[in-house]
RNA sequence: GUGGUUUUAGCUCAGUUGGUUAGAGCGCCUGAUUGUGGUUCAGGAGGUCGCCGGUUCGAGCCCGGUAUUCCACCCCA
């Protein structure tokens, strides 16, 4: 075999112990929030079935998707003339059937349908698994990287979307960050922008054209709106809309009279209305979900499928796209032949949150996460001592490791000292024969005579 | 998919108009200290200059291709 030189797939990445404990944390403070307000943690698997994904995120997600080639001869099955076309996409339904999941939501919607049966409905679950995209890696954007969703289907309350504002607010703010803005906005708002000035079929071009407000300014939106089939006239009309400021009631109270006529548009109002009072009542004894809930208009993600509340998080504290994502969809499982199925949910971008904590240090100190006592090795005499003390300290719950040959003791003590390991027990013949251990504290360098039981007590 | 950028020691990076033997800091190893790390001092190892090809008497440096890094666009967590 030959050797070949170590590399890893454009956008992947290793994570080393000390990530993983970083990555952990906030794994864990996720979903310790998730499991709070009643969500219920399932898997599913890294691949589906490639016509489960393809079609669900438009044309531009289906090109993203990573297709997996049929396994043995794959090719000489393939019709010649097919083949001859060389047309790409025709032939990948021919040479793959499985794809890795490119998003947590869409698996779900399959895994709903055909659980229906063992599920009590509403469902609430969450899920935190990689995921995969072909496009290009730049800042805070991966091919391979972490959702944590939660998603509930099978209840339209508006409650639900409220929650999700607590949620978004409790598990950023334990992990330490402070201004960020959860966004939210409606889908039935923005149809009833576009109703009002007789383009409803252009709402996606609107929308996409608006969320680059904050990017290119209200100059680069109206030249995109133009080159996406709005007339000037249909700019002014938006103008008003694009430019919307104020407090969150000034804003409902200024789409009130914009859309006035428009039903669906009140309808949307209604919806976010309804969600500021309900978060407002939660956050009666803490109102900063409150202070950071702010609706955007201009926000437009995934519009692809949301048809209700959109949300979208940004951290304030660093440049960074969003964090986080969500919103409703009002026909989560109609694509699996499971009609009248509502669903909700969020996503928080576990890879990007890690980027923000890393910037802004705001990773807690995690010492006592790994090894916390290393006992030396002397001699073979010593090592045979050891074990048992060994097994003594893990039985009390102290992380334990025992130098696994007997170098010198500069090394070994090099060895605690560069994993950070905070207590060395020292066994030489003098220990052996008084039965009292030298447990040498590495950060004061103190050395103290102590039994086993004396230094589980301490260490405890 | 489009445009730009990066790649030299384990890591972070210097390297002049193309010219002998490619450097630094950190890390690593050895010793000062055969039972004491993190500080100090002395010494040492470690490079196919991403890869393939071209120009040249001569290429880390110039040219072409390719991979890769990072960034922007499209889109998105």
């Amino acid at each position: 075999m030959s050797i070949t030189k170590p590399s890893l797939p454009k956008g992947t990445r290793d994570f080393s112990p000390q990530e993983m404990v970083k990555r952990n944390y906030i794994f864990d403070t996720i979903k310790t929030v998730f499991k709070k307000y009643g969500y219920a943690e399932i898997q599913t698997p890294s691949m589906e079935n490639l016509a489960t994904l393809t079609g669900k995120y438009g044309d531009e997600g289906d090109k993203l998707i990573f297709k997996i080639l049929n396994s043995g001869d794959f090719l000489g099955k393939v019709d010649e003339q097919l083949l001859a076309t060389k047309n790409s996409q025709l032939a990948t339904s021919k040479i793959s059937e499985k794809a890795l999941r490119y998003d947590l939501t869409v698996p779900f919607a399959r895994y709903v349908v055909m659980h229906q049966n063992d599920i009590a409905f509403p469902f609430k679950r969450f899920q935190v698994q990689p995921v995969w995209r072909a496009d290009r890696p730049q800042k805070g954007r991966y091919r391979e990287f972490y959702q944590c969703d939660a998603d509930v289907v099978g209840s339209p309350s508006l409650l639900n979307e409220a929650e999700f504002v607590l949620i978004y607010h409790e598990a950023l703010s334990n992990l330490g960050l402070k201004d960020f803005s959860i966004k939210i906005n409606n889908r039935k708002i923005l149809s009833g922008i576009a109703e009002m000035i007789g383009k409803p079929e252009l709402i996606v071009d609107m929308t996409v054209a608006i969320d680059k407000l904050d990017k290119i300014g209200l100059d680069g939106v109206s030249k995109e709106l133009l080159e996406r089939g709005f007339t000037e006239s249909d700019i002014e009309q938006l103008k008003p809309v694009i430019l919307l400021d104020g407090s969150n009631v000034e804003k409902i109270e200024s789409l009130k009279k914009v859309l006035a006529n428009s039903a669906i548009g009140l309808k949307g109002i209604e919806e976010i209305e309804t969600v500021f009072n309900y978060v407002s009542k939660l956050a009666t004894h803490n109102p900063q979900p409150t202070t950071q809930l702010e609706l955007d208009i201009t926000l437009a993600r995934g519009l692809n499928y949301y048809t209700g509340c959109i949300f979208e998080v940004k951290t304030n504290e660093v440049a960074m796209g969003s964090i986080g994502g969500g919103g409703r969809y009002d026909d989560l499982t109609g694509m699996f032949g499971l009609k009248d199925l509502t669903g909700v949910g969020i996503s928080f971008g576990a890879d990007r949150i890690y980027d923000v904590l890393e910037e802004l240090n705001l990773f807690p100190e995690t010492a006592a996460q790994g090894t916390q006592v290393l006992i030396s090795n002397f001699d073979e005499a010593a090592e045979l001592y050891a074990l048992p003390v060994l097994q003594q300290l893990r039985t009390a719950g102290i992380a334990t490791e025992l130098y696994p040959s007997a170098t010198k003791l500069k090394k070994q003590l090099g060895y605690a000292d560069s994993k950070n390991i905070p207590f060395v027990v020292l066994i030489g013949a003098e220990e052996m024969q008084n039965g009292l251990l030298t447990l040498k504290d590495m950060k004061s360098g103190e050395q103290q005579q102590l039994d086993v039981a004396s230094i589980i007590e301490k260490l405890t």
